[in-house]
DNA sequence: CACGCTAATGGCACCCAGTGCCAGAAGGAA
DNA sequence: TTCCTTCTGGCACTGGGTGCCATTAGCGTG
């Protein structure tokens, strides 16, 4: 059995919960990641292994395993439920607005964080991007956040999500996207959003004007 | 195993004799690759282990590894040597073709092949594409691609490779190109020159007609 | 022919990620 | 206490990938 990681821990939120049957969980997902992290700034993402996280977070190897199905994840955090807020947002973009403007939008509002989480953010987002392993590993997340982008342009144009036209534009905002991310990176001082605006922009316009 | 021809390293580009010193590769690149995709068809990737691929070839598990870096590495045949043909492709764009023209066409041009290959491109492709493993390593490849793209745009552009237009561009098309190509995996009769000039054609009008 | 130079092979030991199995540990409720 | 449940974590095993090093195989020269 695959064994899937993450079930009933109820990291942060509060949720005082019903009083489940049978054993406490060791730890959280939220705890972990903070955890391997902190190692990964401190020794590199290959130079840490699963056993140092483990170990640092005082559970057995085994049991990293049922809360993470891979060290890749680790960073990833509560990517899934950042989709769900975006196919949300999408869902409340008013009909009127154009197609690609709305995937404009949808998009920028996706990456916004409060200020207090940019350090952050841009650390684990280095992390994704940078580090081989973990960037051909951040292509099957994206998979996932191309899915949603591609539902809404499908709907919108009234084509199967499926089509050529849905997944060429999901793709493209992708990549737009990435782009935008790694200048962000690149440059200390930049801002994200702005950065998104103008690399959607130009692709809305076909990179036509200069 | 048979391993018969094979003669010289470096198969493929020129030196047909230069006798050099030393024991004779005792196998090639080429080989390994075409011998492994039919394990690979017949047992899948993941069931298909280096051990495997060795033996049928008739070497050492620790030989394999000094002719690919690793087993995720094996489908993608001659793939760098095709992006120098793309490089050159550019620099033979004339100087007047609009920059997402000449993208287009460098692009589709890129991924031409002759008609007696597409059966087996295909395959390749729907392997790379499709195996999970595979189509996370291909983002390794896949940036070696858009390198080409962006240099060439920051080149028309008079920007520096590593700026926002060239890297959106670049990674747009390159977008692009993989739905173009997802759609020619799923429909059997499709025309893959085809489905990358809709599909760009797309990229360079915005999106914007229907 | 024997020697030395060079370039490749391949066995061995080892590291690390990930998995199946299973015997417990830890909690609530009867 | 006993039962039921959930989670833990040790153990053994697979499979990719690497460092080390002795060995093999070609070539040229004395």
């Amino acid at each position: 059995m695959p064994d899937d990681g993450a079930r009933n821990g109820t990291a942060g939120t509060a949720a005082p919960g019903a009083p489940r049957p049978g054993r406490r969980p060791a730890t959280t997902r939220d705890e972990l990641t903070h955890l391997a992290l902190e190692l990964f700034a401190a020794k590199g993402f290959d130079a840490t292994t699963v056993d140092d996280i483990a170990a640092a977070a005082g559970i057995g190897r085994r049991t990293f395993f049922r809360y993470f199905a891979s060290k890749n994840d680790l960073p990833w955090g509560d990517f899934d439920e950042r989709l769900e807020d975006m196919r949300k947002h999408f869902a409340r973009i008013p009909d009127g607005t154009p197609l690609m403007e709305a995937v404009r939008i949808a998009t920028i509002e996706f990456n916004r964080m409060p200020p207090a989480e940019v350090r952050y953010h841009r650390e684990r987002m280095a992390l994704l991007l940078r580090v081989p392993t973990l960037l051909a590993h951040s292509t099957l997340r994206f998979a996932a956040w191309r899915q949603v982008v591609a539902e809404f342009a499908g709907h919108r144009l009234g084509l199967p999500e499926g089509d050529l036209q849905p997944q060429a534009i999901a793709w493209a905002a992708l990549g737009i996207a990435l782009s935008a991310y790694e200048q962000w990176l690149d440059h200390e001082d930049s801002d994200l959003s702005e950065l998104l605006d103008r690399s959607l922009c130009m692709l809305n316009s076909g990179f036509s004007s200069r």
